[in-house]
DNA sequence: CTAGGATCCTGTCAGC
DNA sequence: TGCTGACAGGATCCTA
């Protein structure tokens, strides 16, 4: 599912072909020229207000994404589980081929809101299951209003050691669902949380006031390093994740856990990766040397 | 405060 | 083959 690696791979490709690299200073995006909703649910907000605008800068808030325009407003994009960001245009380098895994292809029948730029750019918003959110607000209020205002601090960003053993020795939450509480921690979901629980062999089912001051801390440097090789393989393609220049990340097949059940354990190879079902997620860890 | 369930959606897959 | 039904999953909302 798209998580911190993911977002911010899109994020940086959107950069690159919005607004494009700073050439002696200056940079100057794409114009938006028109903007078609075919599924008037996923966007809330006035599109006119996007319209004629350009673009100045993409910006993440954990796994949000903000397309800032220079009219003072920002586009505030939620991918969730399937959203998908595809550009075509002028600034594709590579051939420009699709994923097999762009659902329904661009534009198809899962194409439910369309960008059209200036320069013969277009970007398009694909998701099958039209549970993203696209919205049109003020660029001053994006980190203070909806879910992004919601967010807790997040990990390479403000989050620190300190602020996470505090959170971690104020629930009884099993940690594994603490971990992917967006309002406590930023970005982690269920891939990294899953990853950074083995790699910190600490099992999902903990009280995570449980844990110990040496396991907080083997925790919070185990999320961030499989954040890290999230960020390094272009995030995990399972379900529908793909970059904005239609290929996949590579993340899915350096899993430490997630999605291993009935593998045996890479580390102690003695029994094999369970499945559970914690906080309603499929969460998978060894039951032998995460404890 | 916490756990658990329902909701939103639809492709995929199991079962018959 | 073709139909039906269960299921996953980020975030939210509601109930217990």
């Amino acid at each position: 599912m798209p998580e911190l690696p993911e977002v911010e791979t899109i994020k940086l490709q959107l950069q690159k072909f919005l607004v494009g690299l700073p050439r002696g200073g200056a940079v100057r995006g794409h114009k938006i020229e028109k903007v078609q909703v075919n599924y008037p649910k996923i966007f809330i907000g006035d599109k006119n207000k996007a319209i004629g605008t350009r673009i100045l800068g993409i910006r993440r808030f954990a796994k949000v994404l903000s397309i800032d325009l220079d009219n003072g407003f920002s586009i505030v994009i939620q991918i969730k589980l399937t959203g998908q960001l595809i550009y075509r245009g002028p600034d594709l380098s590579s051939k420009g081929q699709l994923s097999e895994k762009v659902t329904g292809g661009v534009p198809g029948k899962h194409t439910h809101v369309i960008f059209y730029l200036d320069k013969g750019g277009i970007l398009y918003y694909n998701d099958v299951r039209k549970f993203g959110r696209i919205s049109v607000v003020k660029t001053k209020d994006v980190e203070k209003t909806g879910f992004v205002g919601k967010l807790g601090p997040e990990p390479f960003k403000d989050l620190t050691l300190d602020y996470f053993k505090d959170v971690l020795s104020k629930t009884s939450r099993a940690i594994k669902v603490v971990l992917m509480d967006q309002t406590k921690i930023g970005g982690v979901g269920n891939i990294y949380a899953n990853d950074a629980l083995w790699l910190a062999k600490i099992n999902p089912k903990r009280p995570s006031l449980s844990l110990s001051p040496n396991e907080q801390k083997e925790l919070y440097d185990a999320i961030h390093k499989v954040l890290k090789e999230g960020l390094k393989y272009g995030g995990a393609s399972e379900l529908a994740f793909v970059t904005p220049d239609g290929s996949e990340g590579n993340y899915q097949n350096h899993t430490l856990v997630y999605g291993r059940d009935g593998e045996f354990c890479d580390r102690c190879h003695k029994v094999k990766i369970l499945k559970i079902f914690l906080g309603g997620r499929g969460t998978y860890f060894c039951p032998a040397c995460q404890r």
